[in-house]
RNA sequence: CGGGACGUAGCUCAGCAUGGUAGAGCACAGCGUUCGGGACGCUGGGGCCGCUGGUUCAAGUCCAGUCGUCCCGACCA
């Protein structure tokens, strides 16, 4: 490709609109371009990046047996009425009506069509199992979409689907998909992990997320350094510390906290650590209102408390409702005399003469014991944190920042019974089938390989998806010679199968290597007058700093050396 | 959804308090000088000042509405 005729619309100045490195550096260097808000177009050199990780997607599903298709992204409503999904799923889904005033809505995901695809042609155990995918534009109308193709509201995601007759070919799929994730990722170059993540709406049994490693992550994951343990936060368990306190409780008194509501300031008033108070948070839930109690330096997790408890809905209550519940305002809840369920994290085992709140404006009670109230169960009902003790092995669990680019679902029946997927066992009965879902974000994924791999020069892509393998940058185009070799490189690496862009502009070299950095180009020959006085080209490494001076004659010897290393790690 | 800000050239922004011929830098075109890390000079093209309405002799500037974009928050006890 000649960077003279190619689309390439690079900018000096950082567009205001971009946070973060990857959306600054993606429009910058002419990736993307927005249109509208979360919706954006792939420029030439940004689409040839996003095609390179397709391939490896492609490669590694086709490797597991799995079949591409290509679904619809117009959906009718019925399917979605019949998997329970169309009120489930609030505003993210943008519905519309065509004109015959049918209601559809544009897809975010497609558990429904395949599931109604594989219904309807797939009668026997013996057409099992399946796994299908596709890659697929999808659309969620997500609240604030930011960071550009990085929480987009239009992206593009790779999503497979498996079909088994039973939970052991299920998890056979399931392990088939992890290691096709694993290798999808380390071919893309990517820092990377596997983390147990929650389910969420989608529903099902467990789940890994593919986290990419990088410090403005969105997501916190929370490990292990010594057992392995990995978990984003919305999951990870917490280990029980400290001894059980065994102190007799009655000695508590009420004490007035004028004014006094956030925790900060109750310590501060009484003179006591935060640690020491026990919040009492309100929730409503499918099985009522509900109490629970952390203590004052903690959050309580409503992931981890609605499926520690089984409940289908958790959310913190209103003040209404918990002027009802408590008969004291906002700020003031506290368990003692309070007769709803109370469910207790499991630090206040070992808490003792703690202080909670006394149901009335500007009053908390201290030195409470917790014998001084009747709880449902102590549980693991807080949000994880660096320091805290891991669940598995009792070691000390870390925090790191990560990008969400795969998530992977077993979802057993769900989907299966909703909507009668059955097929014929070898005794000829129905059975449903029991389903795994498995998704990339394609378009993350490029946005993430930015957010790992920059500096302050721009781009420094992994060879595997960087938009080209090589540039041959000729310094001077009107130096006969230069333009000769140029050409004669350009080709040859062409010939040789190698993905090469020459840069045949007439520009200033300065301009040239900007450019050639902003894009992150991974290798760099450039050909001057000023080394052919030698007779010698300069190669360089998009992250080393010096270029390797060597025999024109070399040239494509040894850039074939690099490009066969890189393509071989 | 709540709060905040911003919409002026392709990009970054000035002009607006005090209404009176639409500006700079970068980018773009031509010419010349340059040429191994975003050159310089001269010349030039480019604007429904987001949109609609109002006030006024006169609106980029004042007022109202509207649309768009960005940021922050949406776990507080």
């Amino acid at each position: 490709m000649l960077f003279s005729r190619m689309f390439i619309p690079t900018m000096k100045e950082d567009p205001k609109e971009a946070e973060v490195v990857s959306h600054r550096l993606m429009l910058r260097a002419g990736f993307i371009k927005k249109l509208s808000s979360g919706i954006y177009t792939w420029l030439p050199l940004g689409l040839r990046c996003l095609r390179k990780v397709e391939r490896i997607v492609r490669e590694e599903m086709d490797g597991k047996a799995a079949q591409e298709i290509l679904m619809p992204s117009v959906q009718p409503k019925e399917l979605w009425v019949e998997s329970g999904r169309w009120d489930l799923y609030g505003k993210e889904l943008l519905r519309f009506r065509d004109r015959n005033d049918r209601e559809l809505c544009l897809a975010p995901t497609h558990e429904e069509v395949i599931t109604d695809l594989v219904r309807k042609e797939v009668r026997s155990y013996r057409e099992l199992p399946l796994i299908l995918y596709q890659i697929q534009t999808k659309f969620r109308d997500e609240i604030r979409p930011r960071f550009g193709v990085m929480r987009s509201r239009e992206f593009i995601m790779k999503d497979a689907y498996s079909f088994d007759t039973d939970e052991q070919g299920a998890e056979k799929s399931y392990m088939a998909m992890f290691d096709a994730y694993t290798n999808i990722f380390g071919r893309c170059g990517l820092r990377f992990r596997a983390v147990e993540a929650d389910t969420g709406e989608i529903g099902g049994k467990f789940s890994h997320e593919f986290m990419v490693l990088a410090d403005t992550g969105e997501d916190v994951i929370i490990s292990c350094e010594e057992c392995g343990y990995a978990a984003n936060l919305e999951r990870a368990e917490v280990g029980r510390a400290g001894a059980p306190s065994d102190k007799t409780g009655g000695s508590y008194s009420r004490v007035r906290t004028p004014g006094k509501k956030r925790v900060e300031e109750v310590a501060a008033f009484l003179n006591v650590a935060p640690h020491d108070l026990v919040k009492t948070l309100i929730f409503t839930t499918d099985r009522g209102t509900v109490g629970v109690l952390v203590a004052g330096d903690r959050e309580v997790n409503p992931v981890k408390l609605k499926n520690m408890l089984a409940f289908k809905f958790v959310e913190l209550a209103d003040e209404a409702a918990i002027e009802q519940a408590t008969g004291g305002p906002l700020g003031f809840s506290g368990p003692i005399g309070l007769d709803i369920p109370l469910y207790a994290d499991n630090d206040l085992l070992s808490m003792s003469a703690f202080v909670v709140g006394g149901n009335e404006r500007d009053v908390h009670v201290v030195g409470v014991e917790r014998d001084d109230f009747k709880v449902e169960g102590h549980y693991d009902l807080k949000v994880a944190r660096a320091g805290d003790v891991c669940p598995r092995c009792g070691g000390r669990l870390t925090a790191t920042r990560g990008i969400e680019v795969g998530h992977i679902f077993k979802l057993g029946t769900k989907y299966s019974e909703a909507m009668n997927a059955v097929f014929l066992d070898p005794e000829g009965k129905d059975r449903p089938m029991v389903m795994g879902c498995y998704g990339i974000g394609v378009g993350r994924t490029v946005a993430a390989a930015i957010e790992q791999n920059h500096d302050e020069n721009g781009m420094a892509l992994p060879f595997a998806i960087a938009p080209f393998e090589v540039e041959v940058l000729p310094v001077n185009t009107s130096h006969a010679e230069s333009m000769e070799i140029a050409g004669s490189l350009y080709r040859a690496l062409l010939a040789h199968g190698v993905d090469t862009i020459l840069d045949d502009r007439d520009e200033r070299p300065g301009v040239k290597f900007k450019d050639c950095d902003l894009i992150g180009i991974p290798l760099r020959v450039t050909i001057g007058e000023r080394g052919l006085k030698e007779g010698k080209v300069d190669i360089k490494t998009r992250n080393d700093k010096e270029p390797v001076r060597v025999p024109k004659e070399e040239v494509l010897e040894r850039v074939m050396e690099h490009v066969n290393a890189a393509k071989s790690r």
